[in-house]
DNA sequence: GCTACTATAGCAAATGAATCTCATTAAAGA
DNA sequence: TCTTTAATGAGATTCATTTGCTATAGTAGC
């Protein structure tokens, strides 16, 4: 597999955009980071290292990482967007904790069986999906004196 | 069923919070949009129809309405929020075209399944889900020339 | 390498959604 | 009606993100 710098070299010779050093260094940044990451924290840890990059550099290059495949947005949450780098890895979706929030994160193949029956059914062509799924862990659930179980009967119940 | 009103009634009661004309509209007007909706155009339509409620209410009342399960928030695009009422409604996911941004809005009982496949498999307790597919609709789709499928099989291939 | 062209970086200023402040108003119970 | 205090409205503030402008540096052609 190519590696991601190619591709976005690709990209970039395919866009008529100019590579520069800025761009490369942010995405090489973006790939060391495990998990999720937000601006700030990006800008944060190029600081740290020594690099000299612009907030405004990561804000433009952002784009161009998630037009190309290689970026997505996770979440918008606590006022602004979270990242995630997503070349090489299997798609998965969130399980987000609304006491702690901690985020699981799982796979689920029957998402992809979804996606070809949307397809189906709509006309569509479907790129990809985000599914966040929130709730409590076992700590919040039990510190909020909930069941272990989802609300999902109680919502069939009321539905109407 | 309870109207909406008499649900935002019992939680201002069980929330020892106070009855005001202001919630109470901004409530009303909610619930007659049909689809989704942003701060500013509930904002405006009010505007429009004499209703003097600033947006600082609004912005004061949105957190309750979803509190209470009336309102939910849909998706975060355009540097804002979108909003819509969901009491009466079945939960519904979207499916969003990447070309004119139309939003198709479907319902699917497995992810209601899943979610208590996660309950059981992580011990959380669940308490709703954001599905957001994106594609291109059959019109962008032909415009852009892309095949009738989805990605899936593609993406299966380049997995790691 | 040198030159011309122009995309990009950096900085600072602007933007805009969301939040907060505070004086004023008005629920709700006594 | 009176008292208490939560809620409103208007404007100020905050802060993530975008934009304008100038200097810099890729890139292609010579």
């Amino acid at each position: 597999m190519e590696s991601e710098l190619q591709v976005f070299q690709d990209y970039i010779r395919r866009r008529d955009l100019r590579r520069t050093r800025e761009r490369e260094r942010i995405l090489q940044e973006v790939f060391e980071i495990h998990g999720h990451f937000d601006v700030d924290g990006l800008y944060l840890q190029l600081k740290q290292k020594g690099v000299k990059v612009s907030k405004a550099s990561i804000y433009r290059a952002l784009p161009l990482f998630i037009d190309c495949g290689l970026v997505r947005e996770v979440e918008f949450s606590e006022g602004h967007w979270h990242y995630e780098h997503i070349y090489g890895h299997s798609h998965h979706n969130h399980l987000r904790c609304l006491g702690c929030g901690e985020i699981q994160e799982f796979e689920n193949q029957f998402l992809n069986c979804l996606e070809e029956q949307l397809a189906r059914e709509y006309g569509y062509y479907i790129q990809n999906h985000h599914l966040q799924v929130q709730g409590f862990c076992p700590a919040c659930r039990q510190a909020a004196g909930l069941p272990a179980a989802s609300n999902f009967l109680k919502k069939v119940d009321n539905e109407q």
